[in-house]
DNA sequence: AAGACGAAAGTGGTTGA
DNA sequence: TCAACAACTTTCGTCTT
């Protein structure tokens, strides 16, 4: 938790949790997402597999993914020391040294260009460092499988930005990359399963209670019926009704239950804006939760003692 | 007048032959 | 590769507050 942030801005509360993977300050008391996405706390790496771990473990300085050589580089020299060889040696210098060049100054102008439009995004939305450096690998081993061609640069840094998300559970739906990057929706979708196939990246499905804090804190809904909300939530989870289902639509349907059974009503058409999906989804997953986990009672005698 | 509800038709993606 | 299919959206009419 940074020092300089004490207290909550909306209700005084100095009982702010820090949830350091989201990089967000949260108000356990009214549930106001203070600040997101600002400094990152944690490892640059996370480890996933022993080898993975062997490489993220190291000594010397650290090496980033967001240098578009990592911070190192290979050149064939310079010209100091041809001298040395004969006639036939100059001209394979020269050879390799025009081809070094031209291979480098193409994948490393794109990885340059690359890597600023990834800079850009994320700094709209407010990500912390390792998702970045994360989506720049991504990004990175993209290009070097020249996975990009016939794709514009744009698509593959936002596929590779919301990979990085999903692998860092730190949700961002499609259509806030799309609004940041200005790349098409649908665009994006394709290109982030077409590289996560073609890298073998897996991704764990999105747990719709990721969503909450942040739909929670944009509608200022208490916290709670924050806590309602994921409690509603995981019921419906072991209900078996999240399967399949959009996990914002389901995240906003219980948002939205728990407001009406709080007090805190909001229109579906609010939190449908808010979550990105339509009222008519919401309404959907509205009626299963009331049917299924037998929560209609508990609404209509909020119902009742409001008339 | 605004919100909630539901039916019907359309869209884009997954799956299985 | 294509058709069936599930989830979700769009649109629109009706009912409620």
């Amino acid at each position: 938790m940074p020092h300089y942030i004490k207290k909550c801005p909306e209700c005084g509360s100095i009982n702010l949790i820090f949830k350091e993977e989201q990089g967000e300050i949260i108000c356990r008391d009214c549930g106001l997402v203070i600040e997101e996405k600002m400094i990152d706390f944690s490892h640059e790496w996370r480890e996933f597999d022993s080898e993975q771990a062997a490489k993220s473990r190291r000594s010397g300085a650290p090496i980033t993914q967001t240098k578009y050589d990592g911070g190192l580089g290979t050149s064939i020299g310079s010209s100091s020391d041809i001298y040395k060889l004969d006639q036939k040696s100059k001209n394979k210098f020269f050879r390799l040294q025009k081809w070094q060049h031209r291979i480098s100054t193409a994948i490393e102008r794109n990885l340059k260009l690359a890597l600023a439009e990834l800079k850009r995004v994320s700094s709209y939305l407010k990500l912390p460092s390792s998702v970045i450096e994360e989506s720049a690998g991504i990004y990175r081993m993209a290009v070097q499988r020249g996975l990009v061609r016939g794709r514009s640069m744009e698509s593959v840094v936002a596929g590779a930005l919301y990979a990085a998300c999903r692998r860092h559970e730190v949700p961002r739906t499609l259509d806030e990359l799309s609004e940041a990057s200005g790349i098409d929706k649908k665009e994006i979708g394709r290109t982030y399963r077409f590289i996560t196939r073609e890298l073998g990246i897996r991704i764990l499905p999105s747990n719709p209670v990721d969503y909450i804090p942040r739909f929670a804190s944009a509608l200022k809904l208490n916290a709670e019926t924050q806590s309602k909300a994921v409690e509603i939530l995981e019921m419906a989870q072991k209900a078996e009704l999240t399967s399949g289902r959009g996990p914002t639509g389901i995240a906003a349907a219980s948002l939205y239950v728990a407001a009406l059974m709080n007090n805190e009503k909001r229109t579906q058409r609010e939190v449908a804006d808010v979550a990105g999906v339509t009222e008519v989804t919401i309404r959907n997953r509205y009626k299963e939760l009331l049917k299924e986990l037998k929560l209609d009672t508990e609404v209509k005698k909020k119902n009742i003692r409001e008339e």
